[in-house]
DNA sequence: CTTTCTCTTTATGTATACAGGCTGAGCAAT
DNA sequence: ATTGCTCAGCCTGTATACATAAAGAGAAAG
């Protein structure tokens, strides 16, 4: 009954738990505002309670579930709004720190590491108009997004954004899947990647407040694939953590 | 030998763990780097290891705590950096929040709210030049960066900021009581309302981008505390977890 | 038929026992 | 004197037993 019985030994029995419940959560195999019950873990996981316990506590803390006033914890639910609030911290933080970037400076190496993860972007956009593979950008784009992260230099900032990105719909490249059925998927991913490229280019040139606005703008991408997603029903499937939105009745 | 033996019995010892251990990172009782031993702190806090390590794991959540890869944790050490980033991020934080409160819009009471809120502190600055009570301010000045922060009305950014305010030297009024031995305190109060009444009059207006821009320089008045606190070693003990900040030498 | 009270069940909070791994000291050998 | 090895002590990760509080079912009364 254990959804996976069989996993690495080498894991700790917590990260195992942790794993497992955060996909059991997002699947959708709990729902929202239920409550999450110990021994019931223990029986699906295959743990004792204490690292079910511990990888609760870790769930509440990366937003996925909630405490209960009286005890234990729930499945948290999403409305609309939050998700999309969700996406402008995200592009808020990542816009501070390519500010940060841009104003102490990055050194000439990593400038072109991060040019190089671009041309390789580049590569795969342009590579055939229809056939692009997703999953080989997905992990391009958020390398980039690793980089300027790291060009920030500032471990607190970097924690931050970690944070803001644990919500699985609001993390930099995940609702980039939905575009994949999109007519507009080959317009939207060139419009991205001329904002990496501009992006960079402020960082070089230290135009702190560009850098920033730019990193902001970009964040709203997701805003307009979240908002494709909404109204498509069907491209819902293509969101992580879809189960847990609560979805306005819309006309 | 226990910190506080008697402490209240309807707060669970997991809480209890929570706020005793807190205070001993603060007070500087657990050197920065210094591994905190679970078995110790049993002794210390006089709760048994469960819910010690519990306190643990949220003081680690809480940025005051940092694993240990080989397990366990230690008392985390900031940089003079660091400190500033953070400050730096609540401040972008709350300008997000004041720019979605202006956008949105807010009721008509809740503003009021917030207008009382500034007049109780200007009874307190303009009471006697050098007679001013600095705990009555620091407490009202808290009460309405929280108004502000409910009129965002987005239960993550809440979230978020509060995370960001976690850190002892980077909450809102953390740093104000390193004025209080300056002969430019009433000054630097003076500056700081105004900020107040600035944003509050943008969000009224609804002028977004003008109210976050007066938080985020709002919080830099922080920056300069800091810089005050970190010249003047004696303003030192007056910054809250001063004994985790690693000073560089200063000439 | 509804409502309320009680009792049972089950939940979590806490303490503690046990096992495996890491660290460091002391000793031996070069 | 230095370096490498072994062993002991301690520390964390995990499992589980126990106590207390909450939730739900069922029966009785209105």
């Amino acid at each position: 009954m254990s959804i996976e019985k069989s996993s690495d030994r080498s894991l700790s029995q917590t990260v195992k738990a942790q794993l497992a419940l955060r996909e059991l959560v997002l699947r959708g195999a709990l729902n929202p505002g239920e409550r999450v019950s110990e021994l019931q873990m223990v029986e699906r996981l295959g743990v004792s309670r204490t690292p079910v316990r511990m990888a609760l506590v870790r769930l509440e803390e990366e937003g996925l579930l909630e405490a209960i006033p009286s005890g234990g914890f729930a499945v948290k639910a999403f409305s609309e709004k939050e998700v999309f609030v969700s996406i402008e911290i995200r592009g808020t933080l990542e816009g501070l720190a390519a500010r940060l970037a841009a104003e102490h400076g990055v050194s000439r190496s990593t400038l072109l590491d991060a040019a190089e993860c671009l041309d390789e972007i580049d590569r795969v956009i342009r590579r055939d108009m229809r056939e692009i593979d997703l999953s080989q950008y997905v992990e391009l784009n958020a390398r980039f997004h690793r980089i300027l992260i790291d060009m920030a230099d500032s471990p607190p900032l970097a924690r931050q954004i970690e944070r803001a990105s644990a919500l699985p719909f609001a993390s930099a490249s995940a609702l980039v899947p939905v575009q994949s059925r999109s007519p507009e998927l080959h317009h939207i991913l060139t419009v991205a990647q001329d904002q990496h490229r501009c992006v960079l280019t402020a960082i070089e040139r230290r135009e702190g407040s560009r850098a920033e606005a730019i990193m902001r703008e970009h964040a709203r991408i997701a805003h307009r694939n979240l908002e494709r997603a909404l109204t498509n029903q069907r491209d819902m499937d293509l969101v992580p953590g879809s189960a847990l939105i609560k979805r306005r009745i819309r006309a």
